[in-house]
DNA sequence: ATAGGGTTAG
């Protein structure tokens, strides 16, 4: 490597640049003719403006560029995303032997990963033969970004073979490369490993690399490790708040999310929520379609000026439309000054899970004329808004547009939005057909449409092939091996039922057990039908027995096909009218004021029964009810559900 | 000597 000390060339007087012409006392000193055509501080200059073209015309004539002047020049082609001006730049470096300066490398490798040449950052990584810790973070984080984690691993271990001692920066890096690759199951040991790294070298006190675990096993699903990482941390900062609230509202656990978020950063830490952190406890609010808490959420983002921010009002549109407010959720979006295309996706699947599935075509389309490209989201949003409202044509339609005139590649999600409303439109053979054309490898989310279609049609033939699929592809989901149990339970054939039930059990499979929420005055209530100890229990059943009865009087049947035992009929009667989401509506209907409409949540799908339930209720005690279930919404009224018997 | 890291929208 060439020092940077190194005598600079001195030019012939015969060459003089025909901007400075020779004046005499430049020839009395070989320093002052040196520092007269030395043009590093100009580009540095031209770089800092951003006038990088120039910059580079200037380097050309400089025969010493300096190290900082590199760097000047990397970062500006950086900027500008100029790939080939960079591959200049770095050409030049490499011509007066600076490739071998690892700063140099550094902002190299740097450039390239943010340029998503990840192979370009490699082939720096690779030429260079003194790697600092600088030169192996610059490298991992590249990888990291490109989602080539199993490769940073590997690397890893070779740094700690090579005696390179890991710093701050490379445990939050490789800490990272964990989650950022397919192979997850596998990968959260090497993380646990590297989490021991940590602890052994002292850096447990250290708030970046701890936030970084917190959010590794959140990634996981592992959420006890993840909390308790947190709760040993002994300096938190807003970070590692949002990290662990974040966890929650991830993984399922959302009233942890809420509390933590209430009960204990606000109310008992210093720390200052800020837009981050405001996203995830929406998400929590809308997961639990918990209304009053948002609105204070919503409040409190006022009071604290995150309003303006936009993945927070997306998170308000999202929270207002879970919640069944659609009229907020729009007039929240109305205010927005600039919408970006989550935005836009937000208040289409807002309007899709309400079953309006025109409107959200129609909030699609002026997405489009508002200047905003469609991502593969909003696609998905509004296919999903077609397959709730049975708009079979318009769904193919868009799916066709999406191919021909944004030129994007359907996901697997897109082709099960397809088989989704094929098959609910009881158009099985067709959705078949588009499984078999797949151009990717059709997964679960593509057969378990199928499945789900098989149950509203009762296909006992191809219910069999899409479930065999099923097991083979996730073999430990209780909820395929359930459907099929229900189609067999359908069509009466209980021998069949008791086969798959066995299996499960074989297997220790378990059903996710159903649960509801409600809202009432501010708290949320949650039941569950195996819930012995709910202090509402013995009140709720006998409003619901007395209900059942007298509806049954007006020509109500319970739907007890949806039971899997081969009871007798009064059994399985009162396993249907014990089911979460009917304790809820008595809750609902025991707690809530005239005219207030009840609001309820499920973590399931509706089941006939309940289904049918809630509409005669409505009627019969007139009373507005709206239920999310995992799907879409339910809003009874009067008898009749918005999503016309269609789910 | 210099450089760089964690949480976010369907």
């Amino acid at each position: 490597m060439r020092s940077f000390l190194a005598p600079q060339t001195i030019k012939p007087p015969s060459s003089p640049t025909p901007s400075s012409p020779i004046s005499p006392l430049c020839c009395l000193s070989t320093s002052i003719l040196a520092a007269s055509t030395n043009k590093n501080h100009l580009i540095q200059s031209l770089c800092k403006r951003g006038n990088l073209q120039q910059a580079l015309q200037a380097l050309s004539q400089e025969p010493n560029p300096t190290q900082r002047t590199y760097e000047l020049l990397i970062l500006s082609c950086t900027d500008r995303n100029s790939l080939s001006d960079g591959v200049r730049v770095h050409r030049r470096i490499s011509d007066d032997g600076s490739d071998q300066d690892p700063f140099l490398a550094t902002k190299l490798i740097n450039m390239y990963s943010e340029m998503d040449s990840v192979e370009d950052a490699r082939k720096v990584f690779d030429e260079i033969r003194h790697r600092t810790i600088y030169v192996w973070n610059a490298l991992f984080r590249a990888l990291t970004l490109a989602g080539e984690g199993l490769e940073v691993l590997d690397l890893y271990r070779q740094m700690n073979m090579s005696g390179t001692q890991s710093d701050r920066f490379t445990y939050t890096f490789v800490l990272k490369a964990c989650v950022a690759s397919e192979e997850l199951v596998e990968l959260l040991n090497k993380g646990k490993e590297i989490h021991a790294h940590i602890l052994r070298h002292g850096f447990e006190t250290h708030v970046h690399i701890m936030t970084t675990l917190v959010d590794m096993y959140a990634k996981f699903g592992r959420v006890a490790h993840a909390a308790h990482v947190f709760d040993e941390m002994p300096v938190r900062n807003v970070v590692s708040w949002s990290a662990m609230i974040s966890c929650y509202a991830k993984n399922g656990k959302h009233f942890e999310a809420l509390e933590l978020f209430q009960e204990t950063m606000l109310a008992k830490t210093e720390s200052f929520p800020n837009s981050v952190t405001m996203v995830s406890v929406l998400q929590a609010c809308a997961a639990l379609a918990a209304l009053d808490q948002g609105k204070l959420v919503h409040g409190y983002i006022l009071r604290r000026g995150l309003d303006s921010i936009l993945p927070v009002i997306s998170s308000l549109v999202t929270m207002y439309g879970r919640c069944g407010k659609l009229e907020q959720g729009q007039r929240v979006f109305d205010q927005m000054k600039e919408r970006d295309v989550v935005a836009w996706n937000s208040l289409i699947s807002m309007y899709g899970v309400h079953g309006f599935g025109n409107k959200a075509i129609q909030v699609f389309e002026e997405m489009i004329n508002s200047g905003v490209n469609p991502s593969p989201i909003s696609f998905i949003s509004v296919l999903g808004a077609c397959s709730h409202a049975g708009l079979v044509e318009e769904g193919k339609m868009l799916f066709n547009s999406m191919v021909k005139d944004h030129g994007m590649y359907p996901t697997a999600e897109h082709y099960a939005c397809m088989v989704d409303f094929l098959g609910r439109a009881n158009r099985l053979d067709e959705a078949a057909k588009i499984i078999q054309e797949m151009r990717i490898e059709p997964g679960p989310l593509v057969w378990g449409a199928l499945l789900g279609s098989c149950r509203i049609h009762c296909n006992v033939d191809l219910a069999e092939r899409a479930s065999r699929r099923l097991f083979e592809l996730e073999p430990t989901n209780a909820g395929n091996y359930v459907l099929l149990a229900d189609i067999y339970a359908q069509a009466g054939m209980y021998r069949e039922v008791k086969r798959v039930k066995k299996f499960l059990k074989s297997r220790c499979l378990q059903k996710v057990p159903g649960r509801s929420w409600i809202e009432v005055k501010r708290k949320l209530h949650s039941f569950t039908s195996v819930d012995e100890f709910n202090p509402h229990k013995e009140q709720l059943h006998a409003l619901l027995f007395k209900l059942s009865s007298e509806m049954k009087e007006k020509g109500y049947v319970p739907q007890t096909d949806v039971v899997l035992y081969d009871l007798a009929d009064e059994d399985k009667e009162r396993i249907v009218l014990g089911h979460s989401e009917k304790l809820a509506v008595a809750f609902g209907l025991i707690n809530t004021s005239h005219g207030e409409p009840i609001r309820i949540t499920k973590n399931l799908r509706l089941c006939e029964d309940c289904h049918l339930f809630t509409k005669l209720i409505s009627k019969f005690a007139e009373k507005e009810i709206l239920v999310r279930d995992v799907n879409r919404y339910h809003h009874f009224q009067n008898g009749v559900c918005s999503c016309g018997d269609y789910w």
